[in-house]
DNA sequence: GAATTTCCCGCAAAAACATTCATAAACCAT
DNA sequence: ATGGTTTATGAATGTTTTTGCGGGAAATTC
């Protein structure tokens, strides 16, 4: 075999399965792990491949990679401004906290008037900013991971209102399992909100779809809307369609 | 697994669900904990996330309260050292919000263990940043300007609690009215909590003595210990030590 | 304050690597 | 063809990286 075939065969290799390791390919085409480790690193030079011990590692899987502060910052703020077009003036809605739904709180509109229920610190923080919306806070303790309120008295709270709709920021999705988490006492007040809304939407970035965590919050029929920063005749979202979640 | 290949997904895993445990990713990935620990170590090193004990969290959403530019500020560290000194372990505290309860916030011993009540979101986002402090906050609808909840709601919660102490920031002090303030939501909240705390703290800053608002709080025998800039010997303080107030 | 979990340090084995050298194949001009 | 040159490969050798483990320190939990 040629060293030219060679090295397209590595390529071919890596774009197809996103890595290699020296030893396989070293298996594979039946030359001294020295021939090989000589190819990825002409490959790594001319830019077209990531070496790294073992083996390497496709260019394009490697990409997209923290930018500054709040993950996915730009996907984010895109999902906000979806879900806002579904607010209206005069309603009643129920949120959790998380960075999403952060982006939601700074995406309102200046002089949207209508009641903010939260349990979320930082979220509050924001809803306040705007001169016409109501912003009642759940109270109970506070978890310190999440900086939103949780137990027994905040999902007395919450099971005694009824809103207009509910936007979750959520953790991880997928057709099996549902809504999953992996902190108890922020799945039941997710739990509750859920039950405490006439509609529930859930915003995500679209990594978190076809994941899991430990804990179920609850399945996919107790959610009608899903949102994120993909167009939503994405097929990654048919199996969820099926389910009879709209997607926005 | 290769090592960077193994990274990238602890990072993504951190990125998406805001925190890892190491026992979980080394279940997962099938690794020993050193190798995980070693990992999150490195990560933490270039900055992408946070190491803490048992496993790593997200780098968003960690903020803190900016105080720089507040008014009389010095003075305001000051009293609230004083303030702290009164604070023992184990204590159920009971405090209000205004910048001088913020200075108290920050100026809190980092491994006190007691448990905070609290309506305000400033103060409240500051008690969660020590690790051995429970916080209860009190919920109900957001006041925008003080950024407290009040409320009669807010109101039947504070009655249901029986503090050690309770920290007021207050507006307006005199001799002849007492504590008086302006806002009449905010006045019947610190009504309850002085109701609901064995010991009454009213922190000031001097400029504030001697000054009346038009809403009467409650008259200076509810008031226990009043905490200002100044030294205690001040003769500006004789009339309230007669009316069995302590100065500190 | 005792028990459990998690962490840290150093060690050792295995894997992967770089470097050098020798061989052999390929190339090329005469 | 032939001798010289270049290029490619594999083997030998020593170094570095990675990993798991043991034991003791530190943190956390009850």
């Amino acid at each position: 075999m040629l060293k030219k075939e060679r090295q397209e065969f590595i390529l071919r290799e890596i774009n197809l399965h996103n890595k290699v390791l020296t030893s396989d390919l070293c298996e594979a085409i039946n030359v001294s792990e020295d021939t090989i480790r000589r190819d990825l690193t002409e490959l790594a030079e001319t830019g077209d491949i990531i070496k790294v011990h073992g083996g390497a590692l496709s260019k394009s899987f490697h990409v997209s990679f923290q930018t500054n502060g709040v993950y996915s910052h730009d996907n984010k703020k895109l999902i906000a401004q979806k879900a806002v077009t579904l607010i209206r003036d005069g309603m009643f809605i129920l949120t959790t906290g998380g960075t999403t739904i952060l982006e939601l709180a700074k995406a309102l509109p200046q002089h949207l008037r209508a009641t903010f229920f939260t349990g979320s610190l930082p979220a509050a923080l924001e809803y306040i900013q705007h001169p016409n919306i109501e912003v009642i806070f759940i109270g109970d303790r506070i978890s310190k991971n999440s900086k939103i309120t949780v137990g027994g008295d905040a999902i007395t709270k919450i099971k005694q209102i009824n809103a207009d709709i509910c936007f979750l920021g959520i953790n991880a999705i997928d057709t099996e399992h549902g809504l999953t988490d992996n902190d108890w006492d922020v799945v039941q007040v997710k739990k509750a909100m859920m039950q405490s809304s006439k509609k529930v939407v859930a915003l995500t970035i679209a990594e978190k779809i076809n994941t899991q965590q430990k804990l179920k919050i609850g399945d996919l029929d107790l959610l009608d809307i899903m949102i994120t920063e993909l167009n939503p005749d994405e097929k990654i979202f048919d199996a969820y369609k099926q389910k009879g979640v709209e997607i926005l």
